[in-house]
DNA sequence: TTCTTATATAATAATGGTTATAAACAGTAT
DNA sequence: ATACTGTTTATAACCATTATTATATAAGAA
C-alpha cells in the first residue's frame, strides 16, 4: 500500500504551515506513485492533462518544499536534470551509463562510515549517498549485438 | 611529488591522439597542485592572469578530454556548478551542507556493494559514488553563537 | 625547416534547467 | 466583509554548459 506512504505525507505536511493544495496533492500522489525517479519536467508533463494551467514554477517549488520537509531526495546528476525520490528509507541507486536507467537496492550499515567520516574530518554527520555506476542489462545486450 | 602525477598523466595523454597545448598543460598543472576541487569557472579565473584570452569553452572542453581520458572526476551536486578532481585513486567526498566545504577522506572496501549490486541488478559494474553529508567543524562553531 | 592537415582555440550565440518577480488568487482569522 | 498570509500563474531572468564557426596551431611528413 504506497497510499500509506501518502497519507503519512500527507500527515506531517498539516503539521507544518504548508498548505495543501490541489497542485500539491497532485504532485506528491504522482511521486509516491511511479516507481521511477522523475524529473521535474516529467512531473510537470504527467500533471498536464489534470492541470493544463499548472506552471512548471509550481513544480519546482513544491518539490523544493517536499525536499525541505524531508518527504522527498533530489537526486543530481552531471549532464542532465535533477530527479525526485520519494523513497527516502535507506536505499542507495544502480544506475546505467548508457540509458540513465535507476534501480534501487538495499544494502545495510554504511552507518560505519558515516562514523569514520565524523572522527576524520570532524564533521556532525547528517547524511551519505552512494551510487553504483555500469551497465544495465538490457544495454549490455544491445552493446553485445 | 604531485608533479610525478602530473608527469605520468601527460604521458598517459600523449599515447593517444591528444595534442599538448599550453592551455591543457595550465589546467592539467592547476587541477594538480591544487588541494580544492575546482568548478570550470575557477580554473578559468585562475588561469586568466596566464591566458588573458583563454575562452570558457577551452576549458570545459579540455576537462572533458580529461575527464574521457580518466584523468579526472567530474563531481556533481544540485545547486551550483561541477566541481573536478584530479584525484581519481578511492576516495570519498565529506561535504559540508551549510559552506559547501569538500573533505577527502579514504575508506577501504565498498567492493562488496558492487558485487552485491552486479548480482541483484545484473549490472556490468564499472565504478561507485560515495558522499557523507554534514556540517563541517567551522560551520559547527559559527552556528553555535 | 617548411608543408600539411587534423585538431584546438577564441568569440559568440544558443540551449536548457532552474529561479526570481509580480500580479492575481485562495484559505483563514479577525 | 476585511485583512493577512501563503500559493499559483505567467513571464522574464539567470547561469552553467554546449554548439558553431572562423582562425590559429601542434605534430608528423617531406
Amino acid at each position: 500500500m504506497e497510499n500509506t506512504e501518502l497519507r503519512e505525507a500527507l500527515q506531517s505536511l498539516k503539521s507544518t504551515k504548508v498548505r495543501m493544495t490541489p497542485q500539491r496533492h497532485a504532485i506528491l500522489e504522482f511521486l509516491f506513485d511511479c516507481e521511477q525517479h522523475p524529473t521535474a519536467d516529467e512531473i510537470y508533463k504527467a500533471l498536464e492533462d489534470k492541470f493544463p494551467n499548472m506552471s512548471v514554477a509550481t513544480v519546482y517549488n513544491n518539490l523544493r518544499v517536499f525536499k525541505d520537509a524531508g518527504l522527498v531526495r533530489e537526486l543530481t546528476y552531471g549532464d542532465s536534470s535533477s530527479r525526485f525520490d520519494s523513497n527516502t528509507s535507506d536505499h542507495y541507486h544502480v544506475i546505467c551509463d548508457d540509458c540513465g536507467k535507476i534501480v534501487d537496492f538495499h544494502y545495510p550499515g554504511l552507518d560505519e562510515v558515516e562514523t569514520l567520516a565524523k572522527h576524520i574530518a570532524g564533521f556532525n554527520v547528517r547524511d551519505h549517498r552512494m551510487e553504483v555506476y555500469g551497465t544495465c542489462p538490457d544495454c549490455q545486450k544491445k552493446l553485445a549485438n
